[in-house]
DNA sequence: AGCACGCCGACT
DNA sequence: GTCGGCGTGCTC
């Protein structure tokens, strides 16, 4: 008898298998999905390994196969064990990160009413409000009737339910993905000559003439629909009726990089520079016991990185193998896509949360037949199937969007990069102009390769020019010197007369400001009074295009009073200004200004990025305003203007690594300055002239800044030099949140003591910032030391906890 | 998520 | 006494 350790799908989420015999008549490898009882339930499970012994001595079959085929291979279900044991998080949570879009489906409980429903019981007020819900609706899954009226809603249906008053049965899910299948048009055998005699034979219809004659040229099948389209689906049933054309039903891949064409470019030289680490790299992919195997390239933006990214992946090739290539957000795969594709035409898949449903599940099946040589996404990347991995690339390491800081699994992919390249024999290629310090750590304590490519290189497609194009010259203003000469208004007169002198010039203007919407918040002059968000302890932003107030936690929009709803007074203000202020402060200041904005508000979807980025590229419009996104790497030579609004945003809020942010951004955002022939200008405004992430980044000196910041986490003990672990327990009731979160904290500081684990120490409990979102009070705790985990081992995390192990931000 | 178990307060 | 609400623990 064999015996399948199977990780469950269980709401509660373990980070263990458990041990199902396996029914004669159901073959399981490991990587399989499978259906499996579990107390009274049937979930879906993932085989992790097959074993002679149990765990337990009473062990249930396993009901069905859930896959024909493994879905993970043995490599990704050791990745998915290291990911759930690092993050603490569910093996399913881990495993589904590598499963094919769409397989991971949970079977959903549907209430209805039941033949007691009109029965006169008694209820509690809440049974009541569960009944009324249902028959206000009908059918209610029962996930949106805990979201609208509380979690404890569900033991009030399920007591319902009991009673009859309430009928409530399971529905399984089919995987919402599938292979799509369309009817096409196509010659049968000897279609082709069989169409020319009948052409011949009499004068034709004009659109069947044209439909045979494009069968006829191009040979390949050409869509039902589009057929019918063109020329109109009785041509095509008389076409049909000849019996030289036939439909057929098809598969049909649906390819995100359909209707795209890209402009193959050979290779260039490579400067001396480019060729001393390229070399090193190519050994690396050559031979996987060679050393080092991870880089980090630190170069400036414009110093050519990316074409040691393209030599590397070329190499990989050769060799047979494949590659998967990060960048941070969505909005940079367009353009990273167009450099790979101009050198490996139709060897480039595409893998990110913007594609639908059915792309992404297509991508997924190409990549794993093996279509591919390389796959360019975000962060989810990293889990492409690709067959024979030998190569993962990181652009824009220091990016905190590669940590995910929202679900289960809360991994950061530079960490499960080096564990996957470990377990793949890959190699490594980061690459920044800033890198995160705790990277550059590992680069000069040995882990990692540090590679340094100082120089621009000057940008254009062709042979290379390896002759150093200069660094924007950045200018800092203090703000506090304009107030005193008597402008309170956006923009310095420096920059003022920058925009206009750009703007005469005909040449392109990017202006920055890491904060959305028009106002950051709308205060009563009288009382004191300001708008708050209903469900969540922070204020609420006027975005002006929507003349709405919202609520940048939840997304919670309202309309903006005229009357302060406190004191009925109209002396309502709006105080602080959002990237929304400044695009109309250029609108009103430089009037016919062509201005664009790109935020997350104002842009959403990777074709949306891409005509943003396309048509500010080709000169359509002067202006381009925005928050971080038009800080990250992309390329637009005819900016030579980068104003920085305000660097002080993020700068003072309570986390370790607000300097680096504002650092980090800085540096990157006057990196889109001169990228062309022209040199740029950059003028960075500011109330700390003299901070030291604000005065490095205006010298754009890495070293210095480095220098500084390490200075900072040793004295403070925070990482690199030590570990974080943030736990944060959420609930609606205040006091509840209050007392879980000081119930634990107390546990877990008796198992310090117990265990003598006193170099782990423990910060909190403390409400979190901000204290309640979404309705719920949030509180959390910090676990810091060499390795906090060793605490976390010693206990059960109680329910209603979230671990996040290396935390990108602390609030 | 379900279900069992056990504890507590409002009724026959 | 007992029924039902709800907190806790377990599911191979």
């Amino acid at each position: 008898m064999r015996y399948a350790e199977v990780a469950v799908d269980a709401p509660a989420g373990f980070a263990r298998t458990f041990s199902y015999s396996i029914p004669e008549d159901i073959s399981v490898r490991p990587g399989q999905l499978v259906r499996v009882p579990f107390g009274a339930q049937r979930l879906q499970g993932m085989v992790f390994s097959l074993e002679d012994t149990p765990q337990v001595p009473q062990t249930r079959d396993i009901l069905a196969a859930a896959s024909a085929e493994p879905l993970l291979t043995g490599e990704q279900l050791r990745l998915a064990t290291w990911i759930s044991g690092y993050y603490m998080c569910p093996l399913m949570d881990a495993a589904a990160l590598m499963m094919p879009p769409g397989r991971r489906v949970r079977s959903r409980a549907i209430l209805s009413l039941g033949n007691r429903a009109d029965d006169d019981l008694s209820l509690s007020p809440l049974q009541q409000r569960v009944l009324d819900y249902v028959r206000g609706r009908g059918q209610v899954d029962e996930t949106r009737l805990a979201a609208a009226l509380g979690e404890s809603a569900r033991a009030s249906a399920a007591g319902l339910a009991r009673r009859g008053v309430l009928d409530r049965h399971t529905e399984e899910r089919r995987p919402t993905t599938r292979p799509l299948r369309r009817k096409r048009l196509r010659l049968t055998g000897d279609g082709a000559q069989g169409l020319r005699r009948w052409l011949d034979e009499a004068e034709r219809n004009e659109r069947q003439a044209a439909l045979a004659r494009r069968l006829i040229a191009d040979g390949a099948p050409l869509l039902l629909s589009e057929a019918n389209e063109r020329y109109g689906s009785y041509a095509v049933n008389r076409l049909v009726d000849t019996g030289w054309v036939e439909k057929e039903d098809a598969a049909f891949e649906r390819d995100p990089l359909a209707g795209r064409s890209f402009q193959t470019v050979a290779p260039p030289v490579l400067t001396p520079e480019q060729e001393e680490v390229a070399k090193e790299i190519r050994a690396a992919l050559a031979d996987e016991s060679a050393s080092p195997r991870a880089f980090l390239l630190q170069g400036v933006t414009g110093s050519g990185k990316t074409e040691v990214y393209l030599d590397a992946v070329e190499e990989c090739r050769r060799l047979g193998r494949r590659a998967i290539a990060l960048v941070p957000e969505i909005a940079l795969t367009h353009q990273t896509i167009e450099r790979f594709s101009a050198r490996f035409p139709g060897r480039v898949a595409v893998l990110h949360s913007g594609l639908a449903a059915g792309e992404r599940f297509d991508q997924w099946r190409g990549i794993r037949r093996g279509d591919y040589d390389v796959v360019i996404g975000t962060r989810s990347a990293l889990f492409a199937p690709q067959p024979d991995l030998g190569l993962i690339v990181i652009d824009e390491e220091h990016d905190w969007n590669y940590k995910e800081a929202n679900v289960s699994p809360r991994y950061h992919a530079r960490d499960v990069a080096m564990k996957l390249c470990e377990l793949s024999g890959a190699a490594l290629v980061m690459g920044s102009a800033t890198p995160d310090v705790g990277t550059y750590y590992m680069g000069r304590r040995g882990p990692i390769a540090l590679r340094h490519l100082p120089h621009r290189v000057r940008s254009g497609s062709g042979p290379a020019r390896p002759e150093q194009a200069p660094l924007a010259r950045v200018a800092l203003v203090d703000m506090k010197e304009e107030l005193r000469a008597g402008n309170r208004g956006m923009f310095s007169r420096g920059l003022a007369r920058a925009i206009e002198r750009n703007l005469a010039s005909g040449e392109q203007t990017i202006l920055f400001l890491n904060r959305r919407g028009a106002a950051s918040f709308r205060q009563c002059r009288r009382c004191g009074f300001s708008l708050r968000c209903r469900r969540c302890d922070v204020s609420m932003a006027y975005h002006t295009n929507l003349d709405r107030l919202l609520c940048h936690y939840c997304g919670d929009r309202r309309r903006a009073p005229q009357k302060c709803p406190s004191c009925l007074s109209f002396q309502l203000s709006y105080y602080g200004f959002g990237v929304q202020s400044v695009e109309e402060e250029v609108g009103r200041l430089f009037p016919g200004t062509r201005v664009a904005r790109w935020d997350s508000d104002a842009v959403s979807g990777a074709r949306a990025h891409a005509r943003v980025a396309e048509s500010f590229g080709s000169g359509e419009a002067d202006v381009l305003v925005g928050t971080q996104m038009v800080t990250k790497g992309l390329h637009f030579p005819s900016v030579t203007l980068v104003g920085v609004v305000s660097a002080d945003v993020g700068l003072n809020v309570p986390d370790f690594r607000a300097g680096e942010r504002a650092f980090q951004l800085l540096c990157q955002v006057a990196g889109r300055a001169g990228r062309g022939e022209n040199p740029g200008t950059v003028i960075v405004q500011t109330y700390q002239p003299d901070n030291y992430a604000v005065s490095a980044a205006a010298a754009q000196d890495y070293q210095r800044f480095y220098r500084q910041e390490m200075a900072h986490r040793y004295a403070q003990a925070n990482p690199p030099y030590t570990k974080l672990i943030r736990l944060v327990y959420s609930h609606l009731n205040a006091q509840t949140a209050e007392g879980a979160a000081r119930r634990f904290a107390r546990a877990l500081r008796e198992q310090r003591e117990a265990w003598g684990l006193s170099d782990v120490e423990l910060l909190g409990p403390t409400p979190a910032y901000p204290a309640r979102v979404r309705a719920r009070y949030r509180w959390q705790m910090l676990l810091r030391g060499p390795e906090p985990r060793r605490l976390l081992d010693t206990v059960a995390v109680p329910n209603g906890w979230t671990v996040d192990v290396d935390p990108a931000t602390l609030a």
